[in-house]
DNA sequence: ATATTGACTTGGC
DNA sequence: TGCCAAGCCAATA
């Protein structure tokens, strides 16, 4: 029989997170998404501030809609999220990336083998 | 119990 | 490009 404790929805935010490849980035809302979770990207935002250092997630491949940062600009977490991504070799201009560049489109049935839901 | 606040998105102008 | 209004809903106030 199945024990399997149910995920919370902020720990299947974290779990597709980790998925997300190195030098690729998604959105808060196609994170939701592929988390089961449409139209939630403000919860997908809101887990990832909440998200334990310990779980080491790579938080900075996660952008606007827009391809922008949604730190404010100059603030301490803005600067670490643009210099991990170009520590990935991802261009960052003023706070944004070409999403059509960069963009992360996962294989969603490979995806689903990943995932422990 | 009502109101405001977000690491957001989309459509419209 | 940019601003605005809605829609979203858990956490705060």
């Amino acid at each position: 029989m199945n024990n399997t404790p149910a995920l919370s929805k902020e720990q299947r935010i974290w779990q597709v997170c980790r998925q997300v490849p190195t030098g690729k980035v998604v959105s808060y809302g196609q994170l939701a998404d592929l988390a089961g979770l449409p139209g939630r990207a403000r919860l997908a935002g809101r887990a990832l501030k909440l998200a334990p250092d310990t779980l080491t997630l790579p938080w900075h491949r996660v952008l606007n809609a827009a391809g922008k940062i949604s730190l404010p600009p100059g603030s301490p977490g803005f600067l670490e999220q643009q210099y991990r991504l170009r520590e990935e070799g991802v261009v960052v201009r003023n706070g944004r990336v070409r999403m059509s560049e960069y963009q992360w489109q996962p294989d969603l049935a490979e995806l689903l083998w990943q995932l422990p839901f």
